[in-house]
DNA sequence: TTACACAACTGCAAATTTGCGGCCCTGCAC
DNA sequence: GTGCAGGGCCGCAAATTTGCAGTTGTGTAA
């Protein structure tokens, strides 16, 4: 058998994804306000209480939001010295993809945010979550840089990272439009190495 | 929604019967002793351990078989001063019905016993400690009935119950037997009353 | 406006499941 | 016959789920 996983976080995935699927269906259903969370937990077979020890709020569920995080191999990769651009770029849609509920729900996810605009402002939260996160990352970076200690003597390291964060976000957003009508992980992933190519293009031609 | 389980209690149920249920499939499959219990937890999806937070023995879980008890109503209502032949003879088949799992399970059980003879061995131990469980209600009933105290003056209450609940499990093993080749509730209480009038038929004669 | 039902969400204790180490026994290779 | 792997089974701590009793905010009927 597939041993990847203990028994117990398979269960946990199971359970993560059963609830965010009842959100979702239920939603396309009757809408967002017409779904309680205690029938979202009756469709996925477990107890209301259990329901927000998955998501924090309905919506979270619907959308198939978690609390964003980056995985420890990507931590200890990324390097503020080098490639900046890049790297910020990726972990962005690394952060995104992991913590969005990569899964089966894709289309889903996609089809309720379509049908209910009202979802978007959530979204949008979670995106300046995960921009946050990635900024804390940069910033300590830039901390600990001795590359970076000339710019950061001029302006707050908050304030850097927060301009390059800026930055490269436009290819993850260019890459989400770009791949939203064939959402698979691989045309994000090519959408944005493609979006990366551009904004290296433009980023000359506006100095 | 049928409201009469918790939650907690109809996946506790739900589990029971998913490891009972894997377990006699399994060894229908092959047999006893080439099915290990992990096996059957995987089959049931829970973890080995819980397996014996269900069932003492593996045989009990292809068996179907949990520790006899009486249910409230029915030891409430149970009274030795009239009609004991038929209180016994229908809560032994009572407390064998509601704790041998008297659902689905059913004709699997009897295929696997049919099967595997070996198994019957288990099955008699259980009826065994049914008929104990029974004999200790019908002693205490004894003890605290003053129509009994007469009989009660030359032999031990133990004793009293136990040729009771001797004569009363003839009718139950009777209809057992009776009821083996259509095992449903309903046969098992036909078979169970014709069998309680012959052993009335029966009694006059042969004292 | 007040009263009140309803639904989101939380804290906490009790019940349940899981992982893991360990004990004991048995069959089987060496 | 000795060692050793495999399987049944148990104790215990940690993780998870459940039930329950709130608190809060909002729509809405009186």
């Amino acid at each position: 058998m597939s041993q990847l996983l203990s028994l117990r976080d398979r269960k946990r995935t199971e359970t993560w994804a059963a609830l965010h699927d009842a959100a979702a269906r239920l939603t396309l259903e009757s809408g967002p306000d017409r779904v309680t969370t205690d029938a979202i937990a009756a469709q996925a077979n477990v107890s209301a209480r259990t329901f927000f020890n998955y998501f924090g709020t309905k919506e979270d569920a619907i959308l198939g939001l978690q609390d964003p995080s980056i995985d420890e191999n990507w931590l200890t990769a990324f390097n503020v010295e080098t490639n900046l651009l890049d790297q910020v770029s990726r972990l962005l849609v690394h952060v995104v993809h992991s913590t969005e509920g990569g899964g089966d729900g894709e289309s889903l996810r996609m089809e309720v945010v379509q049908q209910f605009p009202q979802l978007r402002q959530r979204r949008v939260a979670y995106f300046l979550k995960v921009e946050q996160l990635v900024r804390d990352v940069v910033t300590e970076g830039i901390t600990a840089s001795a590359k970076w200690a000339d710019v950061a003597q001029h302006h707050r390291a908050e304030d850097i990272s927060r301009m390059i964060v800026l930055i490269a976000g436009a290819p993850m957003r260019y890459a989400m439009q770009e791949s939203a009508h064939a959402p698979t992980l691989d045309n994000q992933f090519a959408a944005l190495s493609s979006a990366i190519s551009l904004l290296r293009e433009v980023l000359p031609e506006i100095q």
